[in-house]
DNA sequence: CGGGGATTTGAGCGCATTCAAACGCAGTGG
DNA sequence: CCACTGCGTTTGAATGCGCTCAAATCCCCG
């Protein structure tokens, strides 16, 4: 199935007035800069649960910016071996990968129903010498998503189970409550399975770890909804590891 | 042409002179762009073998250009546990991943003697407004970046020890090749331990890998000088492992 | 209410780790 | 010239964490 939509003029949205604007791309900018940068006239794209936004060898023309729902970006190799890079929330960009190649380089799919914001690359290009602020917040942009990955290198290197669980539910919920949702009670979008593919673990390990935090009262786990009973014991098993 | 620090003529280098602009961030610009790029004056600058290019926690305030020699970068976590994030050959950027934040999130360490150019970024910023192309390509970089965190990520969370080495050597090798230099015969610049740290394994393994992988006949190993015998083998153990 | 995917839990195994010891090599000083 | 030292590397043996295989259970959804 697709999950192309057809796209209709009442679909446009602007970003002065989004209420995400200080979690996404116009971050810095000046309320001037952000009132003429409406002149990038945006538009919204609906995806459906399962849907996927582009995929693995799509030609790149566009980022995308999360207004509602959740995505993973998937890397395939070759063989039949993939992998998890990432989950985005509101306000997360996506498909920054393509940029260096023209081609994306991960799947996007949408593990709820979902609307992104499309962001023609080739517009941004032109908007950011006019606006040196939009280059800039980029750029950050970029970077930013350069230092995340460092610290999934570092989980994926030299974490084990238990601590890698734990550093990514404590960055789920630190994401969570920059949203404004709560930062301790979680409702998972994605499967263990996923779970365990983002984090190097396959999936009865996951299920094994969300147990155990459960019975050391760390965690009250229902399936996909998770309570952070003891925050601080989590972080603890992140840093305090290597004692 | 703007007042400049007193700094030796003979540490000026030029873009448009470099030997190794193919590789570096000139990529892609014509060869207009490239003589007036020249009024960036880079300066050059020499980082001793075990020397530290910047830490962790600095201010952040230039990309670096490796010209000669080879560096590694590591991220420090709060805890003793630190990671070989990369290892960076001549042509290669590093402090990327300080954009973002304004601070160095890694320690670029030289692995032999080497020598750098010094790019301020705030002046890549004001040419990137005359340059496009540089802005763009600046933004491939970027983005390319983040492309190889993610075949790290792919392999650190699902490859196997052995697959993992050969995919270290194979990169290696590749980049060596793109500079012109042998690429079956390799001298490695860092320690097993250095090794063993970026691909998130112990030295004792990344050793014993070695040893397997001459046994059978991959590879000829005598300490630190390695040549690759059967790259094809190698390749299909990348590849072909999930099968 | 039934079907199918997701999750949980158990048992046994294998790969990478840990702990330990020996070796190679470069640099230093007697 | 050789002994000595320090560091990196190699190799061995035993351990353990996470994986594989398997079965039972839960839950969503038609």
């Amino acid at each position: 199935m697709s999950a192309t939509v057809p796209i209709a003029d009442a679909l446009k949205v602007s970003c002065s007035s989004c209420n995400l604007r200080e979690l996404c791309l116009p971050v810095g900018l000046s309320h001037d800069d952000l009132a003429r940068l409406d002149e990038l006239k945006l538009v919204r794209k609906a995806v459906p649960r399962g849907g996927e936004l582009f995929r693995c060898g799509d030609r790149f023309e566009s980022l995308y910016a999360v207004r509602t729902g959740f995505f993973k970006t998937c890397l395939g190799s070759e063989d039949g071996r993939d992998q998890v890079t990432g989950f985005q929330m509101a306000g997360e960009l996506l498909g920054l990968d393509g940029i260096g190649t023209g081609v994306h380089g991960v799947d996007a799919v949408a593990l709820e129903d979902s609307q992104v914001c499309v962001i023609s690359y080739r517009e941004i290009g032109e908007l950011g010498q006019q606006f040196p602020q939009l280059q800039q917040q980029l750029h950050r942009i970029l970077s930013r998503e350069i230092v995340r990955d460092h610290g999934v290198m570092l989980l994926l290197g030299s974490m084990r189970a238990e601590e890698r669980l734990a550093a990514f539910l404590l960055n789920l919920a630190q994401r969570l409550k920059a949203r404004g949702f709560s930062s301790t009670a979680l409702v998972l979008r994605m499967t263990r399975e996923e779970i365990g593919s983002y984090l190097g673990l396959k999936l009865e390990t996951v299920s094994r770890t969300f147990s155990k935090f459960q019975e050391e009262g760390l965690l009250a786990v229902k399936q996909r909804d998770i309570r952070i009973l003891d925050e601080a014991g989590l972080q603890r098993l992140v840093n305090g590891a290597g004692c």
